[in-house]
DNA sequence: GAGGGCTAGTAAACCGGTTTACTGTGCTTG
DNA sequence: CAAGCACAGTAAACCGGTTTACTAGCCCTC
């Protein structure tokens, strides 16, 4: 079963290369009965252009590259679907990268787009940077970065409203009587993680609570991050009423140790996710 | 800025085309000195091989597709995430697609085998198949169906050990103390659905309790279906204590109409999930 | 000193499309 | 009735690699 090509077409309908590529695409209108010979050569051979082929001479991959820490999050799972049909609407594919939070891995993934293997790139990176990413991404041009800043790089950005997503989170654990929060963070030269922190402080300081700075632990967005801190919480001398964690995976890493120390929610302690 | 050809590299390296591609490729050893000019000139003009051209001739893509229904749901961002890891450490990617369950998606994804896109494929179907799926599979080869079987496709398969699964399930259950035990199935003619249905029906019998056929409900795997069977079951005259559902999107939507209707889980009814 | 074999390469075809530049024919039109 | 133009279609170059088949020079050996 040797692939079938456009020269097999073309010999079959009794036409040239040329005029069946064009004709293919549109770029050329033929008489009806030309049209039709041609039609029919596709059919009977069941043609189908090779997309390798057809990239490499158009120089277009039709390909977005998507480069998260792990798609296994549930976040980045979302977001990937949303974009893989948004890109599928427009006829590209998405490329899927999962860095495991390395900066080596996020660029030699950017590379892709200087191999022509994708045309650009979504990037969630999930630590801060010293300098090489943002140099990677200003060289390759063509990258977004979503929900997580990039310092000094030179692209297009978007990112959840932090700021007033830890507010409406602390206001409403506030509401229900808490007095004594505590905050799971995330790393803390990432953007996500001092927004967040800047609006839960705008909250308490809104609700002229002060913040006991020993309830704030931050670390890596991880699940464990969430099981040390949540424990380290608890067994501190006054523990909190309530744990504000920044992401889901810290909040799935509190429940898993609250469950572990025999601890419920939300009866003995509140918990509540960015 | 015009791309950089491994022309480029010949000339400036003073070999010829051949002789660059092959010793990139290691199909060929040179002495030190040729070896030394042909790298000076790579890392001089930061030479990156346009991997479409790479592949267009070797007619490999390296790029492996993977279809699921939607890949927010947490088990197939599960997979995808461990595909993507064994796929990079052999040097492939992961070409995500989302079918939305319909089977026209499936199948047109699938025509990417054949028009080299891919070279394989990895799919998670969600619904049963009346042959039309089967049949794609078969002509383009080169698919591997997992989590869920197409009956009639001629393909490798890898699937979960849903007998088991479900019967440790209802075993916990049981001796947990319940004996009236529902079921929030998945679609009737899924494999999954049916063997998880066994494995239930197994435990039951193993410990002399008879099914109560009013307590199985079955609907696709979405959150829906988990409302309004959760919904149906708390609303019968004798309801159960105990809710098996067969997928954690039956579940998510089973605790989210709990919540609607003030019902506690594990309080008032409860409930596991495969 | 002719033949064999190794080394260090090279020219040209090829992968399967797209695109540029061009041709031959017939119909208008001044 | 010759110039101009639209139509229908084509040959050949091109995209940027890989691969096949081949050569020129050198050393060794019988």
């Amino acid at each position: 079963m040797t692939r079938v090509t456009i020269r097999h077409v073309a010999e079959e309908a009794g036409y040239s290369v040329t005029a069946v590529s064009r004709y293919l695409n549109k770029q050329i209108s033929l008489p009806e009965q030309t049209a039709r010979r041609i039609d029919e050569a596709v059919a009977k051979l069941n043609y189908r252009p090779n997309s390798l082929a057809r990239r490499l001479t158009r120089g277009k991959s039709e390909t977005i590259g998507f480069i998260t820490s792990d798609i296994a999050y549930p976040l980045f799972a979302a977001i990937a679907s949303a974009s893989e049909a948004e890109a599928a609407a427009h006829g590209y594919s998405l490329l899927m990268f999962n860095s495991r939070n390395l900066v080596e891995n996020e660029i030699s993934f950017l590379s892709r787009i200087d191999d022509l293997q994708v045309e650009g790139v979504l990037l969630m990176t999930n630590h801060s940077d010293h300098g090489q990413l943002a140099k990677k991404i200003n060289q390759s041009g063509n990258v977004v970065l979503i929900d997580e800043d990039v310092p000094d790089a030179d692209a297009p950005r978007l990112f959840a409203d932090n700021i007033a997503g830890a507010r409406i989170a602390t206001e409403h654990l506030i509401s229900a009587g808490h007095r004594r929060i505590a905050v799971i963070a995330g790393p803390e030269a990432l953007l996500s993680s001092i927004e967040r922190l800047a609006g839960f402080r705008e909250a308490m300081a809104g609700a002229g609570i002060s913040v006991d700075e020993d309830l704030i632990l931050a670390g890596p967005y991880e699940e464990i991050t969430g099981e040390t801190g949540f424990s380290a919480l608890i067994d501190r001398p006054e523990p909190p009423t309530a744990v504000f964690a920044f992401a889901d995976m810290l909040a799935i890493g509190a429940i898993k140790m609250a469950r572990k120390r025999g601890l419920k929610i939300p009866e003995d302690v509140s918990l509540i996710s960015f």
